[in-house]
DNA sequence: CCGGACGCCTGTCGGC
DNA sequence: TGCCGACAGGCGTCCG
């Protein structure tokens, strides 16, 4: 579910809430995530105040004074803000209870998110110190796209989902960036000229920034901290549409399953 | 080293 | 109506 937009859209919704505040406990009904949650965790964060929040890659980080907790959405992730004494619901597996009353609560139904704890220097935990750029970044271009891509023949699709190439491009917005460069999800990312990766980075960073703008993409499980679903369902020109027409010429948008996802493109726009 | 396949989970949907 | 397989925003790991 979640890629760079949904997870920046939690994280500047949740932000407001909990920076200043202290997390009096934490409070797991269910610790086998990706990976079990260590009941070490629940030491380190309990009594800290959340000095900020930040994203890396598809990972929001609650900095603390003494390390940060890592929280990654997997695929059906979703974070609210919500009365502590809000009943649970059957995948609400984490609170974060806060001093105000409040809580940070993590549903996630098929449990492939993850809970960690870091501590300084954050940057080298495992799971952040391999990571490519931030798509949005000015160190993310066409040219780093080119350079990284020369030996390798996979398809362009899985290259840009290569979160040691570029982070936070996930299956949905892989789709979209590719079907706005007009570049086909099969092409081998080696066999792309430099003008045509400068199109495609410029088009990972457009549709990435629209969907912020948007509040994320709400296909089934995600919403928003408040509850509310993302809108740029309806702003997806080939994700799903497998079948109806091709917005930019009409031709019947085509769906192939690379790399065990889901792919969808225009036969007739993308070479 | 690379690319491809496989699990990890639960829920939902389409076909029979 | 019920059952069963396929599939779903991710990603670490294993295998050839």
């Amino acid at each position: 579910m979640p890629e760079l937009p949904e997870v920046e859209t939690s994280l500047r919704g949740i932000a407001p809430h909990l920076r200043g505040r202290r997390i009096v406990r934490l409070v797991a009904r269910q610790r086998r995530l990706r990976w079990p949650v260590p009941e070490t965790v629940d030491a380190a964060v309990a009594g800290q105040p959340v000095e900020s929040l930040s994203r890396r890659a598809k990972y929001l980080l609650l900095h603390l004074p003494r390390g940060a907790l890592i929280l990654h959405l997997g695929m059906s992730g979703s974070l609210r803000v919500l009365p502590a004494t809000t009943p649970a619901g059957a995948h609400d597996h984490i609170d974060l209870v806060l001093d105000d009353g409040r809580c940070l609560r993590l549903r996630d139904p098929r449990r492939f998110g993850s809970l960690h704890w870091a501590e300084p220097p954050i940057a080298a935990h495992p799971l952040l110190a391999r990571l490519g750029p931030e798509p949005l970044s000015p160190g993310f271009d066409g040219a780093h796209l080119f350079r990284l891509s020369r030996d390798s023949r996979a398809p362009v699709k899985n290259f840009i989902m290569d979160s040691h190439v570029v982070v936070g491009v996930g299956n949905i917005y892989a789709s979209e960036a590719l079907h706005r460069a007009g570049i086909h999800p099969h092409r081998p990312a080696g066999r792309i000229a430099l003008a045509r990766h400068e199109r495609l980075a410029t088009s990972i960073k457009t549709v990435l920034a629209a969907a912020i703008a948007q509040g994320g993409t709400s296909l089934r499980d995600f919403v928003q901290e408040d509850g509310a679903p993302g809108y740029f369902a309806q702003a997806l020109k080939v994700y799903g549409r497998a079948g109806l027409p091709c917005p930019g010429c009409g031709e019947p948008v085509r769906q192939q399953r690379i790399g065990q996802r889901s792919s969808f493109y225009c036969p007739r726009c993308q070479h």
